[in-house]
DNA sequence: TCCTACAATGGACAATGTCTAAGTCAAGCA
DNA sequence: TGCTTGACTTAGACATTGTCCATTGTAGGA
């Protein structure tokens, strides 16, 4: 049922059920939670979950590499457990909903070499900014 | 000398002095300044100038389209004062430089309608990660 | 020069994230 | 099954970034 679940396990993951409910409330398709918002459904299942707790398993979760963070405009970051396809974002410029796309080619070839100023680049983020189809209506 | 503080002041932007050291700061190119640096340094002209007008102000040079927000993966958001020409951004995930790029081609066009989801897409944001020629030395 | 609307100030407050010290517990091992 | 231990969790203080508001100041026109 859980990918992100068993991926954590397989990598010998110490298993609590505080690590466990962070991974259930964050596991899904188009799933871009703030760490507050994490913190809120993990409580429902959890109460005496504490918000430091969901900032270290959701710091950890990134740094295993299974769970990307998401920088919008908004004020706070986003986590998004969709790390093993590489994908890029669609945000709504009004209502800031989030969906996961995949655009075709390589966006690291639209840069020249003259462009890149020596650096050895690793990674290339997108994001498309526009307006979702319920505010389109409403505009 | 200043362009910025030109083109603010041909749209009838009311001048103050702390409109203009904020304008004349913020100038340059490859500036990606946090309002906090943006403060500092405003303070080293103007000692009395407060935080709350640094923020008013960049607010403000943002909504006429004047100054760029850029959100990498930091935690404050930079100003970016060359608003007139579409430029993307390199930044190396060690030190955290920030350099203006322009990629060629257009990165709209590799999202085909299929990954659209009904969006009016106004605005692509690309954001290159890798090392700076010192970082990938000293790696 | 004087008025008046707009701008600046400073300090409280809000939102988000980090750190620490002390208590708790998962998992390996006898 | 029942220890032991080091990793995990907790609560809350603290840090950083950003916003708001009532008061004071001032740019620019009459």
């Amino acid at each position: 049922m859980s990918d992100l679940l068993e991926r954590l396990r397989g990598r010998g993951w110490r298993m609590t059920a505080q690590r466990r409910v962070v991974a259930e409330v964050l596991d899904g398709d188009h799933v871009h939670l703030t760490a507050d918002e994490v913190h809120s459904r993990a409580v429902a299942r959890l109460p005496e979950i504490s918000r430091a707790t969901v900032y270290n398993t959701l710091g950890e979760m990134v740094s295993l590499g299974e769970v990307i963070e998401v920088a919008t405009d908004k004020r706070a970051k986003r986590y998004d457990p969709n790390a093993h396809r590489p994908h890029q974002h669609l945000v709504c410029a009004q209502c800031g909903q989030i969906r996961d796309v995949h655009p075709t080619g390589n966006p690291l070839s639209a840069l020249p070499d003259s462009e890149r100023f020596g650096f050895t680049i690793s990674d290339v983020e997108v994001t498309y900014r526009g307006l979702c189809p319920s505010c389109t209506a409403a505009a």
